[in-house]
DNA sequence: GATCCCATGTAATCGGTTACATGATTCC
DNA sequence: GGAATCATGTAACCGATTACATGGGATC
Protein backbone atom coordinates (compact mmCIF):
# COMPACT_ATOMS: atom_id res chain seq x y z
CA UNK A 1 0.00 0.00 0.00
CA UNK A 2 1.85 3.10 -1.05
CA UNK A 3 1.01 6.06 1.02
CA UNK A 4 -0.18 9.26 -1.02
CA UNK A 5 1.69 12.44 -1.05
CA UNK A 6 -0.93 14.71 0.69
CA UNK A 7 0.42 18.41 0.05
CA UNK A 8 -0.17 17.63 -3.49
CA UNK A 9 -3.72 18.03 -2.36
CA UNK A 10 -3.13 20.63 -0.14
CA UNK A 11 -1.86 22.71 -2.86
CA UNK A 12 -4.73 22.02 -5.53
CA UNK A 13 -7.34 22.46 -3.28
CA UNK A 14 -5.98 26.15 -2.35
CA UNK A 15 -5.74 26.81 -5.97
CA UNK A 16 -9.77 26.72 -5.51
CA UNK A 17 -10.27 29.56 -3.00
CA UNK A 18 -8.63 32.33 -5.01
CA UNK A 19 -5.00 31.66 -3.95
CA UNK A 20 -3.26 32.05 -7.51
CA UNK A 21 0.32 31.99 -6.47
CA UNK A 22 3.06 30.00 -4.45
CA UNK A 23 3.25 33.30 -1.98
CA UNK A 24 -0.45 33.60 -1.75
CA UNK A 25 -0.41 29.57 -1.30
CA UNK A 26 2.74 29.52 1.62
CA UNK A 27 -0.02 32.70 3.42
CA UNK A 28 -3.52 31.11 3.16
CA UNK A 29 -1.86 27.91 4.90
CA UNK A 30 -0.34 30.06 7.55
CA UNK A 31 -2.82 32.07 8.33
CA UNK A 32 -5.89 29.92 8.10
CA UNK A 33 -4.24 26.41 8.02
CA UNK A 34 -1.79 26.83 10.58
CA UNK A 35 -3.57 24.84 13.34
CA UNK A 36 -3.47 21.61 11.26
CA UNK A 37 -1.40 22.32 8.18
CA UNK A 38 2.19 23.76 7.59
CA UNK A 39 3.92 24.44 4.23
CA UNK A 40 7.27 25.70 3.08
CA UNK A 41 8.55 27.83 -0.17
CA UNK A 42 10.64 24.56 -0.98
CA UNK A 43 7.45 22.48 -1.36
CA UNK A 44 5.40 24.90 -2.87
CA UNK A 45 7.36 26.41 -6.08
CA UNK A 46 8.66 22.48 -6.99
CA UNK A 47 5.32 21.15 -6.67
CA UNK A 48 3.61 23.69 -8.63
CA UNK A 49 5.83 23.36 -11.11
CA UNK A 50 5.38 19.76 -11.28
CA UNK A 51 1.37 20.15 -11.25
CA UNK A 52 1.99 21.93 -14.89
CA UNK A 53 3.78 19.33 -15.52
CA UNK A 54 1.37 16.80 -14.81
CA UNK A 55 -1.36 18.33 -16.46
CA UNK A 56 -3.28 19.27 -13.41
CA UNK A 57 -2.87 22.98 -13.37
CA UNK A 58 -1.76 25.97 -15.98
CA UNK A 59 0.35 28.95 -15.21
CA UNK A 60 0.10 32.71 -16.18
CA UNK A 61 2.61 35.47 -15.97
CA UNK A 62 0.98 38.43 -14.67
CA UNK A 63 2.31 42.29 -14.70
CA UNK A 64 1.00 43.94 -11.72
CA UNK A 65 1.40 47.72 -11.37
CA UNK A 66 3.17 48.84 -7.90
CA UNK A 67 3.98 45.01 -7.07
CA UNK A 68 6.65 42.73 -8.58
CA UNK A 69 5.31 40.13 -11.45
CA UNK A 70 3.85 37.02 -10.56
CA UNK A 71 3.11 33.53 -11.29
CA UNK A 72 -0.81 32.63 -11.36
CA UNK A 73 -1.71 29.14 -11.24
CA UNK A 74 -5.20 27.46 -12.10
CA UNK A 75 -6.63 23.99 -11.71
CA UNK A 76 -7.48 22.03 -14.87
CA UNK A 77 -10.14 20.11 -15.45
CA UNK A 78 -8.06 17.24 -14.53
CA UNK A 79 -6.59 18.78 -11.18
CA UNK A 80 -10.50 19.28 -9.87
CA UNK A 81 -10.95 15.51 -10.77
CA UNK A 82 -8.21 14.08 -8.86
CA UNK A 83 -8.92 16.38 -5.89
CA UNK A 84 -12.46 15.41 -6.36
CA UNK A 85 -10.76 11.92 -5.92
CA UNK A 86 -8.84 12.61 -3.13
CA UNK A 87 -11.27 13.98 -1.29
CA UNK A 88 -13.78 11.17 -1.33
CA UNK A 89 -11.16 8.59 -0.73
CA UNK A 90 -11.21 7.05 2.98
CA UNK A 91 -9.01 6.83 5.75
CA UNK A 92 -8.59 3.35 6.21
CA UNK A 93 -6.25 4.05 9.58
CA UNK A 94 -5.56 6.48 11.56
CA UNK A 95 -2.14 8.39 10.64
CA UNK A 96 0.18 8.43 14.02
CA UNK A 97 0.48 12.00 15.33
CA UNK A 98 3.40 11.43 17.27
CA UNK A 99 2.60 13.65 20.48
CA UNK A 100 5.05 15.09 22.27
CA UNK A 101 3.35 15.38 25.66
CA UNK A 102 2.45 12.07 25.39
CA UNK A 103 5.53 10.45 25.50
CA UNK A 104 7.20 12.82 27.62
CA UNK A 105 3.80 11.78 30.40
CA UNK A 106 4.87 8.24 29.74
CA UNK A 107 8.31 8.84 30.63
CA UNK A 108 7.39 10.85 34.02
CA UNK A 109 8.41 8.74 36.65
CA UNK A 110 11.84 9.98 35.78
CA UNK A 111 10.97 13.66 37.22
CA UNK A 112 9.45 14.76 40.39
CA UNK A 113 5.24 15.24 39.78
CA UNK A 114 5.43 18.71 40.38
CA UNK A 115 7.77 19.35 37.27
CA UNK A 116 5.32 17.49 35.01
CA UNK A 117 2.93 19.35 36.27
CA UNK A 118 4.33 22.78 35.44
CA UNK A 119 5.24 21.39 31.91
CA UNK A 120 1.61 20.39 31.41
CA UNK A 121 0.42 23.67 32.77
CA UNK A 122 2.12 25.19 30.18
CA UNK A 123 1.03 23.50 27.63
CA UNK A 124 -2.53 23.63 28.86
CA UNK A 125 -2.05 27.81 28.55
CA UNK A 126 -0.69 27.41 24.90
CA UNK A 127 -3.85 25.45 23.97
CA UNK A 128 -6.13 28.08 25.99
CA UNK A 129 -4.68 30.55 23.70
CA UNK A 130 -5.09 28.35 20.87
CA UNK A 131 -9.11 27.80 21.68
CA UNK A 132 -9.38 31.59 22.16
CA UNK A 133 -8.01 32.13 18.82
CA UNK A 134 -10.42 29.78 17.03
CA UNK A 135 -13.13 31.55 18.97
CA UNK A 136 -12.18 34.80 17.56
CA UNK A 137 -11.85 33.37 14.16
CA UNK A 138 -15.07 32.09 14.19
CA UNK A 139 -17.22 35.40 15.55
CA UNK A 140 -14.93 36.95 12.55
CA UNK A 141 -16.22 34.88 10.03
CA UNK A 142 -20.05 34.85 11.23
CA UNK A 143 -19.77 38.55 11.34
CA UNK A 144 -18.41 39.26 8.28
CA UNK A 145 -21.00 36.26 6.80
CA UNK A 146 -19.60 36.41 3.59
CA UNK A 147 -21.71 34.22 0.85
CA UNK A 148 -18.31 32.61 -0.35
CA UNK A 149 -19.33 28.95 -0.86
CA UNK A 150 -15.89 28.10 1.41
CA UNK A 151 -17.23 29.63 4.65
CA UNK A 152 -19.82 26.97 5.57
CA UNK A 153 -16.69 24.17 5.64
CA UNK A 154 -14.49 26.30 7.08
CA UNK A 155 -16.65 26.79 10.06
CA UNK A 156 -16.66 23.29 10.51
CA UNK A 157 -13.60 22.91 10.33
CA UNK A 158 -12.78 25.46 13.04
CA UNK A 159 -15.43 23.73 14.83
CA UNK A 160 -13.86 20.43 14.76
CA UNK A 161 -10.59 22.02 16.03
CA UNK A 162 -12.25 23.34 18.71
CA UNK A 163 -13.28 20.07 20.19
CA UNK A 164 -10.34 18.55 19.79
CA UNK A 165 -8.58 21.60 21.86
CA UNK A 166 -11.30 21.33 24.35
CA UNK A 167 -10.42 17.77 24.96
CA UNK A 168 -7.15 18.53 25.29
CA UNK A 169 -7.22 20.98 28.38
CA UNK A 170 -9.50 18.68 29.54
CA UNK A 171 -6.59 16.15 29.21
CA UNK A 172 -4.17 17.87 30.61
CA UNK A 173 -6.54 19.52 33.99
CA UNK A 174 -7.45 15.93 34.44
CA UNK A 175 -3.68 14.64 34.64
CA UNK A 176 -2.64 17.86 36.60
CA UNK A 177 -5.37 16.52 39.15
CA UNK A 178 -4.15 13.08 39.08
CA UNK A 179 -0.55 14.13 40.09
CA UNK A 180 -1.39 16.36 42.75
CA UNK B 1 15.91 27.84 17.69
CA UNK B 2 16.89 24.42 16.23
CA UNK B 3 14.24 21.97 16.38
CA UNK B 4 15.40 19.01 19.04
CA UNK B 5 15.24 15.43 17.38
CA UNK B 6 12.69 13.74 19.62
CA UNK B 7 13.15 10.34 17.90
CA UNK B 8 16.54 10.57 20.15
CA UNK B 9 14.92 10.90 23.10
CA UNK B 10 11.76 8.56 22.63
CA UNK B 11 14.75 5.72 22.57
CA UNK B 12 16.38 7.30 25.32
CA UNK B 13 13.49 6.79 27.62
CA UNK B 14 12.22 3.17 26.20
CA UNK B 15 15.64 2.18 27.43
CA UNK B 16 14.78 3.25 31.01
CA UNK B 17 11.39 0.46 30.63
CA UNK B 18 13.95 -2.70 30.33
CA UNK B 19 13.90 -3.13 26.85
CA UNK B 20 17.79 -3.12 26.06
CA UNK B 21 17.87 -4.20 22.51
CA UNK B 22 17.10 -2.61 19.00
CA UNK B 23 14.47 -5.10 18.37
CA UNK B 24 12.66 -5.02 21.90
CA UNK B 25 12.56 -0.94 21.47
CA UNK B 26 10.67 -1.19 18.23
CA UNK B 27 8.51 -4.30 19.67
CA UNK B 28 7.56 -2.03 22.75
CA UNK B 29 6.54 1.17 20.86
CA UNK B 30 4.76 -0.77 18.12
CA UNK B 31 2.51 -2.32 20.78
CA UNK B 32 2.71 0.28 23.81
CA UNK B 33 2.99 4.02 22.43
CA UNK B 34 1.92 2.94 18.88
CA UNK B 35 -0.93 5.53 18.58
CA UNK B 36 1.42 8.38 19.46
CA UNK B 37 4.44 6.90 18.30
CA UNK B 38 5.96 4.83 15.60
CA UNK B 39 9.84 3.93 14.52
CA UNK B 40 11.24 2.09 12.47
CA UNK B 41 14.56 -0.36 12.59
CA UNK B 42 16.45 2.15 9.96
CA UNK B 43 16.28 4.55 12.97
CA UNK B 44 16.98 2.44 15.94
CA UNK B 45 20.10 1.04 14.67
CA UNK B 46 22.03 3.96 13.79
CA UNK B 47 20.55 5.90 16.92
CA UNK B 48 21.47 3.48 18.44
CA UNK B 49 25.20 3.59 17.88
CA UNK B 50 25.21 6.86 17.61
CA UNK B 51 24.14 7.18 21.52
CA UNK B 52 27.09 4.64 22.33
CA UNK B 53 29.25 7.16 20.57
CA UNK B 54 28.26 9.99 22.35
CA UNK B 55 28.58 8.66 25.71
CA UNK B 56 24.40 8.21 26.26
CA UNK B 57 24.58 4.29 26.24
CA UNK B 58 26.81 1.27 26.65
CA UNK B 59 26.56 -1.74 24.45
CA UNK B 60 27.22 -5.59 25.85
CA UNK B 61 27.08 -8.26 23.81
CA UNK B 62 24.81 -10.97 25.02
CA UNK B 63 24.68 -14.69 24.09
CA UNK B 64 21.41 -16.32 24.50
CA UNK B 65 20.31 -19.66 24.47
CA UNK B 66 18.23 -20.86 22.08
CA UNK B 67 17.86 -17.23 20.65
CA UNK B 68 20.06 -15.10 18.40
CA UNK B 69 22.60 -13.23 19.80
CA UNK B 70 22.11 -9.76 20.87
CA UNK B 71 22.91 -6.20 21.58
CA UNK B 72 22.04 -4.82 25.16
CA UNK B 73 21.87 -1.33 25.45
CA UNK B 74 22.12 0.67 28.56
CA UNK B 75 22.20 3.97 29.27
CA UNK B 76 24.97 6.10 31.23
CA UNK B 77 24.63 8.23 33.72
CA UNK B 78 24.94 10.94 31.13
CA UNK B 79 22.15 9.36 29.54
CA UNK B 80 19.97 9.90 31.72
CA UNK B 81 20.72 13.39 32.41
CA UNK B 82 20.41 14.26 29.25
CA UNK B 83 16.82 12.32 28.95
CA UNK B 84 15.98 14.06 31.90
CA UNK B 85 16.57 17.29 30.40
CA UNK B 86 14.63 17.03 27.89
CA UNK B 87 11.44 15.56 30.21
CA UNK B 88 11.28 19.60 31.72
CA UNK B 89 11.75 21.53 28.47
CA UNK B 90 8.89 23.14 27.92
CA UNK B 91 6.82 22.51 24.75
CA UNK B 92 6.85 26.87 23.15
CA UNK B 93 4.33 26.35 21.02
CA UNK B 94 2.21 23.68 19.78
CA UNK B 95 3.51 21.21 17.25
CA UNK B 96 1.50 20.93 13.87
CA UNK B 97 -0.32 17.86 13.20
CA UNK B 98 -0.99 17.34 9.92
CA UNK B 99 -4.34 16.54 9.72
CA UNK B 100 -5.76 15.11 7.26
CA UNK B 101 -9.60 14.96 8.21
CA UNK B 102 -9.60 18.70 8.64
CA UNK B 103 -7.77 19.30 5.37
CA UNK B 104 -10.72 17.44 3.60
CA UNK B 105 -13.08 19.11 5.73
CA UNK B 106 -12.40 22.51 5.05
CA UNK B 107 -12.16 21.61 1.04
CA UNK B 108 -15.61 20.02 1.47
CA UNK B 109 -17.63 22.46 -0.87
CA UNK B 110 -16.40 20.50 -4.20
CA UNK B 111 -18.22 17.54 -3.03
CA UNK B 112 -21.60 16.30 -2.01
CA UNK B 113 -22.54 16.36 1.89
CA UNK B 114 -23.29 12.74 1.94
CA UNK B 115 -19.72 12.21 0.51
CA UNK B 116 -18.59 13.67 3.37
CA UNK B 117 -20.55 12.64 6.07
CA UNK B 118 -19.77 8.84 4.83
CA UNK B 119 -15.87 9.66 5.30
CA UNK B 120 -16.61 11.19 8.76
CA UNK B 121 -19.11 8.27 9.58
CA UNK B 122 -15.92 5.73 8.44
CA UNK B 123 -13.43 7.68 10.05
CA UNK B 124 -15.56 7.79 13.72
CA UNK B 125 -15.85 4.28 13.43
CA UNK B 126 -11.73 3.46 13.19
CA UNK B 127 -11.92 6.11 16.09
CA UNK B 128 -14.04 4.31 18.00
CA UNK B 129 -12.15 1.04 18.24
CA UNK B 130 -9.04 3.14 18.90
CA UNK B 131 -11.24 3.72 22.11
CA UNK B 132 -12.17 0.65 22.59
CA UNK B 133 -8.76 -0.33 22.73
CA UNK B 134 -7.68 2.31 25.07
CA UNK B 135 -10.07 1.00 27.49
CA UNK B 136 -8.95 -2.72 26.89
CA UNK B 137 -5.14 -1.95 27.66
CA UNK B 138 -6.28 -0.27 30.79
CA UNK B 139 -8.37 -2.84 32.19
CA UNK B 140 -5.59 -4.80 31.52
CA UNK B 141 -3.17 -2.77 33.25
CA UNK B 142 -5.47 -2.69 36.39
CA UNK B 143 -5.96 -6.16 36.51
CA UNK B 144 -2.39 -6.84 36.94
CA UNK B 145 -1.73 -4.84 39.61
CA UNK B 146 1.55 -3.12 39.04
CA UNK B 147 4.12 -2.76 40.84
CA UNK B 148 6.30 -1.54 38.10
CA UNK B 149 6.87 2.28 38.73
CA UNK B 150 6.22 3.06 34.98
CA UNK B 151 2.47 2.33 35.03
CA UNK B 152 0.88 4.99 36.96
CA UNK B 153 2.34 7.16 33.72
CA UNK B 154 1.20 4.81 31.41
CA UNK B 155 -2.40 5.54 32.78
CA UNK B 156 -1.65 8.92 32.56
CA UNK B 157 -0.95 8.79 29.27
CA UNK B 158 -3.77 6.39 28.29
CA UNK B 159 -6.22 8.28 29.64
CA UNK B 160 -4.76 11.84 28.10
CA UNK B 161 -5.71 10.02 24.91
CA UNK B 162 -9.14 8.85 25.82
CA UNK B 163 -9.94 12.41 26.47
CA UNK B 164 -8.10 13.08 22.48
CA UNK B 165 -10.45 10.56 20.83
CA UNK B 166 -13.32 10.84 22.80
CA UNK B 167 -13.45 14.59 21.65
CA UNK B 168 -12.55 13.23 17.75
CA UNK B 169 -15.44 11.27 17.92
CA UNK B 170 -17.17 14.02 18.88
CA UNK B 171 -16.34 16.43 16.31
CA UNK B 172 -17.48 13.62 14.04
CA UNK B 173 -20.71 13.55 15.04
CA UNK B 174 -21.42 17.18 15.17
CA UNK B 175 -20.09 17.72 11.64
CA UNK B 176 -22.33 15.02 10.31
CA UNK B 177 -25.49 16.52 12.22
CA UNK B 178 -24.74 19.90 10.59
CA UNK B 179 -24.16 17.98 7.48
CA UNK B 180 -27.35 16.44 7.54
C1' DG C 1 19.01 54.66 3.41
C1' DA C 2 16.44 51.25 5.90
C1' DT C 3 12.80 48.37 6.34
C1' DC C 4 8.94 45.88 5.07
C1' DC C 5 6.01 43.42 1.93
C1' DC C 6 5.66 40.99 -2.38
C1' DA C 7 7.53 37.41 -5.12
C1' DT C 8 10.31 33.23 -6.93
C1' DG C 9 13.39 29.95 -6.52
C1' DT C 10 17.38 26.28 -5.23
C1' DA C 11 20.84 23.37 -2.62
C1' DA C 12 22.07 21.17 1.44
C1' DT C 13 20.49 18.67 4.85
C1' DC C 14 17.52 16.11 7.96
C1' DG C 15 14.19 12.85 9.62
C1' DG C 16 12.02 8.94 8.38
C1' DT C 17 10.28 4.87 5.55
C1' DT C 18 10.80 1.01 2.57
C1' DA C 19 12.95 -2.54 0.65
C1' DC C 20 16.44 -5.44 0.90
C1' DA C 21 19.99 -8.71 2.98
C1' DT C 22 21.32 -11.98 6.47
C1' DG C 23 20.93 -15.51 9.72
C1' DA C 24 19.85 -18.33 14.16
C1' DT C 25 16.27 -21.02 16.53
C1' DT C 26 11.94 -23.20 17.44
C1' DC C 27 7.74 -25.37 16.39
C1' DC C 28 4.71 -27.77 13.27
C1' DG D 1 10.83 -28.54 4.74
C1' DG D 2 8.35 -24.37 5.97
C1' DA D 3 6.66 -20.82 8.92
C1' DA D 4 7.18 -17.89 12.87
C1' DT D 5 9.89 -15.36 16.03
C1' DC D 6 14.15 -13.22 17.36
C1' DA D 7 17.78 -10.36 15.88
C1' DT D 8 20.84 -6.74 13.27
C1' DG D 9 21.75 -3.95 9.85
C1' DT D 10 22.11 -0.85 5.23
C1' DA D 11 21.03 1.74 0.86
C1' DA D 12 17.85 4.11 -1.80
C1' DC D 13 14.50 7.09 -1.58
C1' DC D 14 11.02 10.55 -0.13
C1' DG D 15 9.00 14.42 2.16
C1' DA D 16 10.08 18.44 4.29
C1' DT D 17 12.84 22.19 6.44
C1' DT D 18 16.41 25.57 6.44
C1' DA D 19 19.37 28.61 4.69
C1' DC D 20 20.60 31.02 1.05
C1' DA D 21 20.13 34.01 -3.21
C1' DT D 22 17.73 37.53 -5.82
C1' DG D 23 15.09 41.49 -6.74
C1' DG D 24 11.04 45.05 -7.37
C1' DG D 25 8.18 48.39 -4.98
C1' DA D 26 6.27 51.10 -1.11
C1' DT D 27 6.76 53.56 3.05
C1' DC D 28 9.13 56.01 6.62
Amino acid sequence: MKKINQTRYAILGILTTGCRTGYQIKQMIDNSLNHFWKISYGQIYPTLKQLVEEGLATVEDSVQEGKPDKKEYFLTEKGEEELRRWLQFPLEDIPVNKNEVLLKLFFGRHQANHTTMEFLINYQEILQKRYETYEGIESTIRMHSLDSADDKYWLFTLNYGKWITAAEIGGCKDTIKKLE
